[in-house]
DNA sequence: ACAAAAGTGTTGAGAGTACACCCATGC
DNA sequence: GCATGGGTGTACTCTCAACACTTTTGT
């Protein structure tokens, strides 16, 4: 929705800054690392793409306004989800004083073919390592959510939440190396995943694709993500 | 022009939130981490505790809103200090909403001392371990970063910051104990100390105190505080 | 000389890293 | 039977963790 102001509008006469909730929605497509951007129609940065996001509600609590963005672009609920860092430098957003807190999102895009005409037409996957110019300072947001991404896959497993309900350790090493950019030892790989103990067989196997069918993991929800690393002391 | 507005919008009503900048300032002081902490006035939760803290000016950024709330509590300018986490259920302040940014900066208590009457007289050093109730949230909030802070002493070595500009090799591991909660090694602790990097030696020495005495260090300003731990991955 | 705190090395265990071949399936 | 990707084990290295005695000073 908008509204018309005036030409002689002031940002400044309002003491309050506007607080809006911008999500970074990471999901692993076509064995690349997309993220989920919206058109903007409305100035500024008309034809910018830019991340979902919203105004934070009165009533509503940060992490609903979160979950409330991400649900109108995607139709999806329950994802997860965390906090990433508050934005709020004054000029960023050149219409007025906005503060924004960044969350960032890992969603299989399995969910989203699931169910297609939830997605909002406004939204497109765009591959995080060929981004365009987005709008205010979003592509600053992106990266910095990349890096979170990057660090998270290092010292715990949330991986496997950018993946379909069942996938191959090939297809979990895969997405791994694309968005560490590095390659990775098949057999340590697999033995440190393993040991982590989050993923349990299905006991089926992958049946289309050439060679060995490839044994199908998935996701223990009853795991904890978090690996322990070496700590600095004993 | 046109603006954007949030769906909701209401132009009889403020709609929009506060937004306010809180900081958790730990000091090392008589061998315990004490956090700063100010007495608040005005209802509601007159004559408890709070954290420093202040409205985010419209023209200010999240990180100079923190640098002057600290400042104003203690007269010092650039110390330690990053953004923590962002606080904003709709309940925390029954007043009307508030949203908050909150910040944890980590202080050598020498550059107190050594201007005891910039600090505020409102302004007192409370026992991080044995906390009064705190209004609004605080002390959820001050609990936060005494994790963030333990976590960071694991893999980085911020600990000199609580510290006087010169110290002891076991004073340093005194305030790594009683922060961390445990007994470390001296050996294997001060090896991994000094195989940081962070350190240099003053050349001189501990002259008052029994025993022996010990050398003086200094934080190297050139160094970077970040200890590489073991990746997850090669 | 003794009390008090500073300072210093070594060894065993466990995790990390590098590396190459056999296996199951479809065509 | 061969092409394709799946799956597996082992030896070396390095960091971590545990542990006790000597050194320097003041009294």
């Amino acid at each position: 929705m908008t509204i018309e102001v005036p030409e002689n509008y002031d940002p400044s006469q309002f003491d309050r800054p506007s607080v809006t909730v911008d999500v970074v929605i990471f999901s692993f497509i076509d064995n690349n690392l997309k993220v989920l951007l919206v058109e903007r129609d409305e100035a500024p940065y008309a034809e910018k793409l830019a991340l979902p996001g919203s105004f934070v509600r009165i009533n509503e609590s940060l992490d609903e306004a979160a979950a409330r963005a991400l649900a109108d672009e995607t139709g999806l609920k329950d994802v997860y989800s965390e906090q990433l860092y508050t934005f709020g430098t004054p000029d960023r957003d050149p219409r007025t004083r906005v503060i924004t807190i960044a969350y960032f999102a890992l969603i299989p895009y399995s969910l989203i073919q699931q169910y297609p005409d939830k997605q909002s037409p406004k939204a497109q996957w765009i591959s995080m390592f060929n981004l365009p110019d987005l709008a205010f300072d979003h592509g600053e947001i992106a990266h910095y959510a990349l890096t979170r991404l990057r660090y998270k896959l290092e010292y715990s497993s949330v991986g496997f939440q950018l993946l379909p309900d069942v996938f191959t350790l090939t297809e979990l090493q895969r997405a791994y190396e694309i968005i560490l950019v590095e390659t990775l030892d098949k057999r340590n790989f697999r033995r440190k995943i393993l040991a982590a103990k989050v993923l349990k067989e299905t006991g089926e196997k992958k049946k289309d694709g050439e060679g060995r069918p490839a044994k199908l993991y998935q996701y223990r929800d009853d795991a904890i993500a978090e690996i322990k690393t070496r700590r600095l002391f004993p």
